[in-house]
DNA sequence: CGGTTATGGAGGATTATCCTCCGCTTAATG
DNA sequence: CATTAAGCGGAGGATAATCCTCCATAACCG
């Protein structure tokens, strides 16, 4: 493959994870390549149909995060910081757009990352509980919904940087929030209705 | 007006805030008389164009989200509980719709909603003050933009009913976190990057 | 029961989005 | 530098989604 049309291919999966998170949908192909400051055409010759795309998108956000995780092991971060860790750096790398753009994953597509991210998401259990700090009743699904909810944007109006500094902020209280404590205010009895 | 005509557009208003939290967005109005069992022209005579059927959800989830704090108020609910009251009471009210259709409200729109709510809020706060649960430099913001997040659709391809648990744990966790403490690991520096 | 108000929904008008096609430009190679 | 295959742009017709009018019929209310 030629350098530009590599250059190019990239620059139009960032730009469709920017233009998800900011429109809060599949946004058309014509903005995308606009924004890239492309041609449509070039746009159909890498990703001849939406499924394409968006399966490109999704793989792409996907094998950042994962390797954000991935680092956060490696650089042997323990207890609730290594959890910590991903999170913020899986907001920084776009999560919230692939559940955006495509239903939770389940195990048939890319079997790969499908399998990396299960390793990854284990072991960070196993560290956040090693220092009694997360309890031992949490599991997979309190980490990703917490990722895709607070990896989402906030508010329409709000401008993108403003966006991701109170996306931030609330995660680090909803972390704080999963250490066991015995004064916690009175919790929402269930169920409500 | 004639008591089917005003069943029919509380009805419709109903469906309005149920399909936008469903689909993320603006439904079709054929999608909302459908989903209501009238026919279009019903939604067309009550709400002759765009802008007046948003402006009538906004103003319907509001008033019944602001009549549901100023009843937590009313029951003398004290500390964090108020808040915490107040904030899964928004929830199932479909506050997450109002911002999905309508920008972050300034002091023009709904006056008379807009001084209720400051009023709430500023009475929300005294309380979880109150018991030395909350720390002082909260702000408003702070539930206001929570709101937002947790009564936001969590995820699509999950069902309404799963969706709203969640919701409504996570709520929890993120109030727990709210306590100031001293033995809340590392957080995020900032600024990021 | 009569008068008035409200309803339904087919279908033409309008608008948004898709995506092909081909002459021109650029990277890679020797 | 010359050559050539790969890549690019974007106008514009095709397609699809959404809008919204209109009036014969139905439902309410006193």
């Amino acid at each position: 493959m030629r350098s530009d049309a590599l250059r190019n291919r990239e620059r139009l999966l960032d730009v469709a994870v920017a233009l998800i998170l900011e429109v809060g949908g599949e946004p058309t192909r014509d903005a995308i390549a606009d924004r890239a400051g492309l041609g449509i055409g070039t746009l159909y010759r890498h990703f001849p149909d939406r499924q394409s795309l968006l399966h490109a998108v999704v793989r792409h956000v996907l094998e950042r995060t994962i390797a954000a995780g991935e680092a956060v092991v490696a650089a042997r971060a323990e207890g609730m910081d290594a959890i910590r860790q991903y999170m913020h750096a899986a907001l920084e790398h776009g999560i919230g757009a692939v559940n955006m753009i495509h239903p939770l994953l389940d195990d048939t597509d890319w079997p790969d990352l499908r399998a990396r991210a299960d390793a990854l998401m284990s072991e960070l259990l196993t560290r956040g509980r090693s220092d009694h700090r997360l309890p031992d009743e949490l599991e997979v699904g309190d980490i990703v919904f917490a990722t895709i909810r607070f990896g989402r944007p906030l508010a329409i109006g709000l401008a993108p940087a403003d966006d991701r500094a109170i996306a931030h902020r609330q995660l680090d209280h909803y972390l704080d929030g999963l250490r066991p404590n015995t004064t916690a205010t009175q919790r929402r009895e269930q169920p409500p209705t």
